[in-house]
DNA sequence: AAACTACGTCAGCCTTGTTGACATTCTAAA
DNA sequence: TTTAGAATGTCAACAAGGCTGACGTAGTTT
């Protein structure tokens, strides 16, 4: 349990009404959390889902399809049609797996990553704002509340992504 | 700025590392947050958009549609056909303004009060348990950062929502 | 050789967003 | 009192990005 720093353990951020606000808060922060990478995305042909594919891709180089599948949560078809047109305008590639063959292992080519770098320097831009006016303390507590969201499994991909490259 | 507590306020938690892992905390917490209310309503008609709307009917009953669409940020039409449904299943009613006879002001039946009750005790269930597991602290800190990352316009809504009822 | 795995693909459907155009009703201003 | 503008609803068409189901092809494992 926390340190009772307040000397107020009073269990008041636990009503309803406090609930309620963190509830709003969510709704409200993911949308300026997206804000500047869709507005980046609109008029290339790209969306929200080519962003989520290439950012993970960029974080665990040599991931294969069905692990981006497990992080992304969405069906093969989903994410083949997005993998697709990555693959066609030439941001992702992917390599036959050494051991097994069958893998394909994805990798952003230097276009891919020009463009992912594009997209997280306008996400990390409004995150450091963000940290910086709330600072090292707030930063600690929204991460540790954001992880206490989570679904133990998105947990574990969370915490568990390593290079992917066995 | 924060209150230095560590001694080092070294600005470690603005490295773009701290960065990359608060962004993949939003997107992974996100899912958490929307999955109990998505799992009620799958089965039903409705989806995310209607939750959406119903919340924030009950959250200021005798709101009127702009205020409704300003505040969700999408189009008339396409709140139009959520609306819609919502009227035709008697979950939402709309009431003539009395000073000004074009606004429509939206409250729930007690049908839709149900259903928004059952929606948010699920997610509310959720945020309870992240926030009795993180502590006051880390909860005060998780609603600072959000509400830094918020638009202008949208940390607004969130803090100036009031009984619409004028 | 048979079974299973990793991946791709076709086809069709749904929700929820978008634009554009237009109609109605009511308010407010000239 | 017209007239402009605001609040709302609606039709149509389209797009992104989810989904299911079915099927095919390599390559691996048993």
């Amino acid at each position: 349990m926390a340190d009772n720093a307040t000397g107020s353990d009073s269990l008041l951020f636990l009503t309803d009404e406090q609930l309620r606000k963190g509830i709003e808060a969510m709704f409200f922060a993911y949308r300026g959390f997206t804000a500047d990478p869709d507005r980046i995305l609109e008029g290339m042909d790209y969306g929200r889902a080519h962003h989520r594919a290439i950012h993970f891709i960029h974080r665990a180089p040599g991931m294969t399809v069905s692990s981006l599948l497990g992080i992304l949560g969405v069906t093969k078809q989903s994410l083949n049609r997005v993998l697709r047109t990555l693959f066609d305008d030439g941001l992702v590639e992917a390599r036959v797996g050494k051991t097994d063959k069958r893998e394909r292992r994805l990798h952003l080519t230097d276009k891919g990553a020009a463009l992912e770098r594009a997209l997280s320097d306008a996400q990390r831009a409004r995150m450091r704002a963000a940290y910086r006016a709330a600072g090292p303390q707030a930063v600690h507590g929204f991460r540790t509340v954001l992880e206490a969201m989570m679904d133990p499994e998105m947990r574990r991909q969370y915490q568990g992504l390593r290079e992917d490259t066995p």
